[in-house]
DNA sequence: AATAAATTAGAACGGGCGTTCAATTTAGTG
DNA sequence: CACTAAATTGAACGCCCGTTCTAATTTATT
């Protein structure tokens, strides 16, 4: 009566990464689950056997992405002491770690009114995360006074959508040539909202 | 042998106006010429009778409405007297006239091996058309010592990934209540660039 | 009224898609 | 070694896609 301990962990876990690779090169739709196949080297119909099917799978890809960033950067936040670094911190984690390819196929998925409720829900729950990270640097900031108090739901769509929109340039440069820019958008943002000292 | 003029020109308009508008609600790939054909109310056939396929139809659309946003923008700009003017006349002219996702839709479609160099091209030179406009203002703004000198094509980028970014937003929210936020995100901006006045 | 060209519809095609399913191989168990 | 359940394949299905083709209909000119 033991369980039996087979082995198809190994070929899940190739499909994963493949599979993750191949939708953030090409979004969901044009994505086809022969791609990921011919990827991982697993058959169409072994798939099958692991994910319910690609809608599914997706998500699940996409929240392990997120989840992954999540934990990175809190593992990360801790070496800043002040709000001000974690901006920039945060700045250079979103650019180095935010599938933002993953997170397009996502509207790719929740713009299909053919896909279930339930995964574009869970979609919309992941593209709450990273604003929750942002809102929290920020208040933090406001309540040390490292930042003037004001609204602080405000300057998180801010930050968030500036971050978000210069990541649409990881598509066509290095990176690595983005980390100036990146660090420009904090220094103009904090600019506004930092406390200037009483002199 | 005189030339005859029939009209065809109501059904290449009523499909012109129908396909933006579907494209723009699901983007490329989701948009079907059937989709197409079911709201225009004329059949998959006729729509190849005016265009040649659905990607050059889809590129033409990019075009018209880029252009249309392009003269717009400049029949506004003279009204605006100064740089600063101008940027914050800029970010409403983005809010309510970009189209954001028949961009995205191009984006989609560049990202397909299949499509046409031609096709892909046509697209890109149109991304260029609002970071000429923004570095336009910018450069006025530096020249007439509205702003303070510095390096303007990063700025550009700056500016142009904010409103982009921001321009995700208008999925979700109505145009309106997002006027503060693209406001504050011009000033904000500004309080970066803004010479200061010596005293 | 006849004609020829412009316009439109609709059926048909080949292909790729996501998915299912029956059959086969693999590997642990007694 | 036989047995059984897990793992895996590959063919098959039905569907919808972009596109093409042919035939019908409308329209403007003669």
């Amino acid at each position: 009566m033991g369980k039996r301990r087979y082995n198809s962990e190994n070929a899940k876990r190739d499909i994963i990464e493949k599979a993750t690779l191949i939708f953030s090169q090409k979004g969901y739709n044009q994505t086809s689950v022969q791609d990921i196949s011919k990827a991982s080297g697993y058959s169409k119909g072994h798939i099958y056997y692991h994910f319910q099917n690609k809608e599914k799978l997706f998500v699940l890809l996409a929240q392990n992405t997120m989840q992954d960033w999540y934990k990175k950067w809190m593992a990360k936040e801790s070496s800043y002491t002040t709000a001000t670094e974690k901006l920039y911190g945060m700045a250079m984690h979103v650019l180095y770690n935010y599938q933002t390819p993953l997170l397009k196929g996502g509207q790719e998925l929740a713009s299909n009114p053919a896909s279930s409720l339930e995964s574009v829900k869970a979609l919309h729950e992941l593209a709450v995360i990273p604003m929750a990270s942002y809102r929290s640097i920020l208040q933090e900031g406001v309540e040390n006074g490292e930042f003037e108090s004001g609204n602080i739901d405000e300057w998180t769509l801010l930050v968030g959508t500036w971050l978000g929109g210069l990541c649409q340039l990881t598509n066509t440069q290095e990176l690595s040539t983005l980390e100036p820019l990146f660090n420009q958008a904090i220094t103009m943002f904090l600019a506004s909202i930092k406390r200037r000292n009483k002199e």
